[in-house]
DNA sequence: GGTTAAAATTGAATCGATTCATTCTACATA
DNA sequence: TATGTAGAATGAATCGATTCAATTTTAACC
């Protein structure tokens, strides 16, 4: 079946050490064996069992990487980044979609368990992560994705959701809007609660008050449906707020299907900045965050958390979130 | 560290063998052995190390998944479906993005075989996959997806391409239209090869001739330098086919920053039927392909084989692709 | 040629779960 | 009491790469 180092070095008639250190510590072999070595692995086609390898040095070259919808562009991009910085560094990724449930949550930190993954990366579904601490009692590190902790035994990489927030009402006040609905998800999220903090910290502010209107599920049905549910509200928003693009988009057709103009009648953002966006029927303005930089940044630091060991010191790295204004939003009428 | 199997056979006064038929064969343990073993891996918090097991086994219950392009939601829509029934069936998946590069593709089957995955699905970059053969060799079942194959030693599941392009051209026709560009991405790739193909057969078939334009990379923005391009043909098309979505959405907006009116001006079709195609400025026509179906097909055909083995019997499944009428297409005016 | 240090190579032990031939137990039957 | 048998439990050998103490080879010098 496939090629062991022991038929390699059996070929080459060399022991099994000097294969393994061609491999390893090439620098130890004299020139001569290290060619004859190397030729008799291209020539056998002699892939190292990473099963074998891992098991003796007890940690694997893998990640695991939980995200609750790959389906959404900046999880996507996110996931990108994370693969391209792993790839780069010689680890393999194991991608996971937990849909926001925390059961398929937990199912995936098990396989990645035993899959013996040297550390995960997860934006986790609940908003009290304990069950994550035990896995460091298990050599495997952890990683906050687009999500912060208080935790000093964990890295994280977010961004200042709040902020976010407090950015897309402060933007819509400056146009002169009062009368804003706030299309949120489940509570549960904290990216949502955030943005949600950030909504309420500017209304308070600006003596505003703002309509929350919730959806089950952060998708463009649902997006849709709260349409319904705004336009039944007794006094009419001039401004609509989304938790992100996904949902924006939805209601953004939702409005549209009944006629009403954007931006002349409704101004609408969203978040996240998928490319989408610009593609959208109305060219939508939202609050950009760096999908692809998050992954970058959260597999570079758990890939340095794992070989430096304790020399690693956690960090909590935040990116601001930005405005990007396009077609979507306006003064009111 | 992390427990490790003789550990909990210590700790439940058992030998290792019993323990691991506690965790492979409960039927073979008595009753009063079995609930004492397991109660002392929970105690234990033992998770058996997959690499350890596979290791002995010679197998692992893995599979990878090479697609060209994560970012494009078809392949996002592939990539759940794999997933989903992989992770019924028990397996885990390591998901690659081969960014239509020969050379990416190439890397990740390495690591793919250290990781000594039991099998691979890909989207191969290459018209000729001739590489794939040689990891039969090593025992690694392969699964072509989204694309045919000829050879009977491996598996396929595609959509009908060929038809795709003819669908599409077919509408456009009967609509009236008798000048249509067919903007398309490199030659090698074969899905754009095929509708292709599907394009000159009804071209052919109506005599109408129809103006190829061919972009580098089928990304948004290629799509939209490709409207300067249709736009300086001598005789202005009424029509555009897309040899995707994402391209699609480029040109519309390439289309729109112009001023032509879609579908007045111009109709456009796209590919894929992605989510974002109904949100779109105009809500695109489409060709749908069933993504999600791909997916959950080639993981269990490919997981089938894994597990079947001789008895396995190679299959080449082809699903038929949909058009998808919305307000982007249009008589000709 | 002899001595010694440095360089190169060797190969048995190891990681942890599985396998399977062997041993042990319990119990029914002669 | 002796015998047979099914059921249960055992533990050494195994998978393949790595490690490292021990050994062999090479080079350098007097």
């Amino acid at each position: 079946m496939s090629v062991s180092l022991r038929e390699v070095a059996a070929r080459a008639q060399v022991s099994v050490g000097t294969v393994s250190n061609v491999l390893n510590r090439p620098e130890v072999v004299s020139a001569l064996t290290l060619e004859r070595v190397q030729k008799t692995i291209k020539d056998l086609g002699f892939v190292p069992n990473a099963f074998a390898r891992h098991l003796r040095a007890g940690f694997s070259r893998t990640l695991g990487l939980i995200v609750p919808d790959v389906a959404n562009p900046f999880f996507t991009e996110v996931a990108r980044g994370v693969e391209d910085a792993a790839s780069k560094r010689g680890y393999a990724v194991f991608l996971c979609n937990s849909d926001e449930s925390v059961k398929k949550e937990e199912k995936y930190i098990n396989v990645l368990i035993q899959q013996q993954v040297r550390g995960i990366l997860i934006t986790p579904s609940n908003r009290d992560p304990a069950h994550l601490e035990a896995l460091l009692d298990r050599g495997i590190a952890v990683t906050l994705l687009d999500r912060e902790t208080k935790s000093r035994t964990q890295c994280s990489v977010s961004v200042d959701d709040i902020r976010g927030g407090e950015i897309a009402i402060e933007y819509l006040v400056t146009l002169g809007h009062r009368d804003i609905a706030w299309v949120c998800g489940p509570e549960s999220i904290p990216q949502v609660a955030d943005r949600g903090t950030g909504v309420t910290n500017v209304a308070k502010l600006a003596s505003i008050s703002i309509k929350t209107i919730r959806v089950t599920l952060m998708n463009a049905v649902q997006g849709e449906h709260a349409v319904t549910e705004i336009l039944s509200l007794p006094k009419l928003p001039t401004a609509i707020f989304c938790a992100n693009d996904i949902v924006a988009l939805g209601v953004m057709r939702g409005l549209l299907d009944r006629g009403i103009r954007i931006p002349e009648q409704m101004s609408l953002i969203g978040y996240d900045d998928i490319a989408f966006a610009t593609s959208a029927a109305i060219p939508l303005t939202s609050i950009a965050q760096p999908a692809y930089q998050l992954g970058v940044a959260s597999a570079e630091l758990i890939i340095s958390e794992c070989e430096k060991g304790e020399a690693h010191a956690h960090q909590q790295i935040k990116f601001q979130p930005k405005l990007v204004i396009r077609a979507s939003t306006q003064k009111p009428a």
